[in-house]
DNA sequence: GGAGAGAGTTAGTGAGTACTAACAAACATA
DNA sequence: TATGTTTGTTAGTACTCACTAACTCTCTCC
């Protein structure tokens, strides 16, 4: 690992767990195992560090990529897949996602970056709803409040069991919850003749 | 308003906005329109502060009280009930909520504390549904798995807008998300017998 | 009017923090 | 061996921050 990476791999862990202004280069450089002089002759300066930290520690996928080829159009597995790659994605960009919380407002930028991908994914799934209810194996219904829904509900068990402890609130492990969401909305989505066939 | 309340006001405002080592006692104290110095004659560090203020400021509910009276027996209209008051419970606890989520490990307690809401609210949700299908006007599931499914869709729309501008990635208004929710776990809750009936 | 409580003002301390200057040591490459 | 690059070390600057001491002002209440 090159020195720039070092420090880096570091800066992202402490501040996405001190705050930025919490973490301190004397102590980024510690843990790191090399003298604070190195760290500024890598960077210029501390905030410099943290957006280089964010540029490289920032995953950015292209959801129709990873998610188009990979649909079977089956309700069930399909969203089953979203969700699981949804969750994969978001804590490989844990740490930026907290940052972008608690310094959103004082990183340019850093806020549209990290709606980038729910965004994507709203109008992929918005259009895989679409395609499903062509295809008659989902009803109609509003595509894109179904899909921010579907969202929200990931969204807030990630941040529940990432951030704040959530894990003491249930004993239902993630793998279930999961499971149980998908559950919700293809009894949502399907309509109740065919519902039957399980 | 008394010196001590103008100071917390600002202060819980303060450190939410920019986190604990990010809020000074010299800007807390020109925002309060009080002296530096009064600020340390009212308390004796900025850490008791952060711990009054989050004692004056989190609003504790008895979600037993606040609900049960309520209910109606009418999933819609009890669901849509238990969402709103969710969102109304959260707004008004919103700046404690944001610091747990950036301090919650430096400050004892804390976690545990913004936790027990959503616990208390996840049993009555449990409670409420077990009871609903007793009465024959739900299906069987399992109730824990669609109480927290519930909450982590409001946890996420709430958090979203509140802490990460959410909005843009949608247009769809909060309470057309809520209503929305609420459909999601109507289809998911009622036997398909009877869903026919709209 | 006098006393006491609460607030302001000014000036300061000591610790920490981002960041720098200057020089020496280690290393690889040619 | 010579040279350039990278790193460590040491010392230091300028600034900010939490917090304090000492004194003055201004109320209120008797």
């Amino acid at each position: 690992m090159t020195t720039d990476e070092k420090i880096l791999k570091v800066a992202i862990d402490m501040i996405a767990k001190k705050g930025f202004k919490g973490a301190t280069t004397k102590q980024i450089a510690e843990k790191a195992a090399v003298s604070e002089m190195t760290l500024f002759r890598h960077f210029p300066s501390k905030k410099k560090i943290l957006e280089a930290a964010i540029d490289r520690y920032y995953y950015s996928f292209q959801m129709k990529e990873l998610f188009e080829h990979k649909l079977i159009w089956n309700l069930e597995k399909d969203l089953l897949m979203i969700a699981e790659t949804y969750h994969t994605i978001m804590k490989k960009n844990k740490n930026v996602i907290k940052i972008a919380i608690q310094e959103g407002h004082n990183v340019p930028g850093l806020l549209e970056q990290v709606n980038k991908h729910p965004r994507q994914l709203k109008e992929l799934i918005e259009k895989y709803l679409e395609e499903m209810h062509k295809r008659n194996h989902i009803k109609d219904c509003d595509y894109e409040l179904t899909a921010m829904n579907f969202l929200y509900m990931s969204y807030g068990l990630f941040i529940s069991r990432s951030f704040v402890s959530g894990e003491i609130i249930t004993s239902l492990s993630e793998e279930d919850v999961i499971k149980g969401s998908v559950q919700v909305f293809i009894d949502h989505l399907t309509p109740s003749e065919v519902n039957e066939k399980v």
